[in-house]
DNA sequence: ACCCGTTGGTGGTCGGACCACTCTGGCACG
DNA sequence: CGTGCCAGAGTGGTCCGACCACCAACGGGT
């Protein structure tokens, strides 16, 4: 069957094609070097083009990384290696978008933070509070509550998970979200959110987490419809808008 | 501070970072159809091969798509399309990241049924109907599985929640879970699970939905779950291992 | 006015050449 | 004998020029 599909496939998909199958059937295992880019052409009758192609497709996913002159190899594979991709979406998304991906924060969150109640040892609490205290205390407050949500989901032991939270969760949103809060004047009630979870989490109490989460991103959810109801363009960026005639 | 930056930088990853930002400028719209890859290499001072081998990175990641002999153009940029790149972590995965991601979809798939029962309209109840017909009467009940839940995500109208949903939902994975569902003779369990899934759906039931989507996700999670303490490695592909030497 | 073949331009593939870098082995020096 | 260096081979990175496959628009024919 593979002759006749191969007949009007793109070579360079085929390669990808090949390369993943002999990763997923355990040929190429994860840390693995590759052959050569010249041998892998060769093998699989391609040239070393099209080859070339097909590895940045996958360096590109993640799942290859190459070192100059020394070779090409097969990531460990781990989730958060792939992460990167998707939090391309984050950024260049905007408006109803945003919308979007909070709601879907909104299922994943509180869950999160529920089984990381139920999971997280000492020391992974202890670094939690750390985290907190900076955003109270310091002025990065914008890594800052990104540095909290992330350690709490990274608590829960689920390397995937925290890989797709952190792709939902840019930099850029963080910051967007807290100069609104600011000028909003909704700090303080974000303080208590960010204690409530805390809390929560001391005691080891998953039903109180799964709420205090939620009560948290429903805040910022709440806020942003509203400021997207109240000004079509957003006010951080607004005055890089003038493209649209060619 | 880029000059110097470039220096040392691969002459790639300069023209990809250089598009990026020629699309998030609003040089390059969504829909808009980028220069020759002769030309857009000659802008920006690189080979031809290069240029391609950027143009395929961006392609990998959604941001572009290509139609031979008609040229390069910028995608709408809509969730959607950035989904595949995430589904090859499922691919890819292996034994405990697979719980990891069933974990994620336990979290997800309750919210977003619940989500659809409220929200669904009528022709996308009358459509997810009639896969659900193809999955007990037809032959390519893998397909048809993956699509029924598919179509139920979709009717949310999150397209960011499908895009996430559908990135933890492989077509390979589910193929595994139902050759094994087959052998383990549960189908009929899995049958009845959509169809409650699907009473909850036609009745706008939230509640009955999110309670039917989290019974199905956890059948199949300790299906997973036993397989894998079962048996080591894997019983799909277990023959293809003996390659340690070199 | 409509249909269809021609033709130019575009992405897709190829092969080869050269450069930049890494690694390793052996040589010279201490 | 031990240590350091350096030269070579091997590998990925980049470039070039050519040709093929495909699409779309232009044009002549009916």
């Amino acid at each position: 069957m593979t002759d006749l599909d191969a007949r009007r496939t793109p070579v360079t998909q085929r390669a990808v094609e090949e390369i993943k199958r002999r990763i997923s059937d355990g040929r190429f295992g994860p840390g693995d070097r590759l052959p050569t880019e010249r041998d892998l052409a060769a093998d699989l009758g391609v040239s070393r083009s099209s080859m070339r192609e097909a590895i940045r497709a996958l360096i590109t996913l993640g799942v290859l990384e190459s070192r100059h002159g020394a070779g090409v190899y097969v990531t460990a594979l781990r989730p958060s290696d792939l992460l990167e991709t998707f939090s391309v979406l984050a950024e260049v998304s905007q408006g109803a978008t945003l919308l979007e991906v909070l709601q879907v924060r909104r299922m994943l969150e509180p869950a999160a933070t529920a089984l990381a109640a139920a999971r997280a040892d000492d020391a992974q609490l202890a670094h939690i509070g750390t985290l907190l205290e900076d955003i109270d205390g310091g002025d990065g407050t914008v890594s800052a509550d990104l540095g909290f949500h992330q350690a709490i989901v990274a608590a829960t032991g689920n390397a995937t998970l925290a890989a797709v939270n952190d792709g939902l969760s840019s930099a850029s949103f963080h910051t967007r979200v807290w100069a609104g809060h600011r000028q909003a004047g909704l700090t303080a009630k974000l303080r208590e959110d960010h204690h409530r979870i805390h809390e929560a989490l001391l005691a080891r109490d998953p039903d109180a987490a799964r709420a205090a989460a939620t009560a948290h991103v429903l805040r910022v959810e709440d806020w942003l419809r509203t400021e997207l109801r109240g000004q079509a363009a957003p006010g951080v960026e607004s005055a890089v808008r003038a493209d649209r005639e060619r």
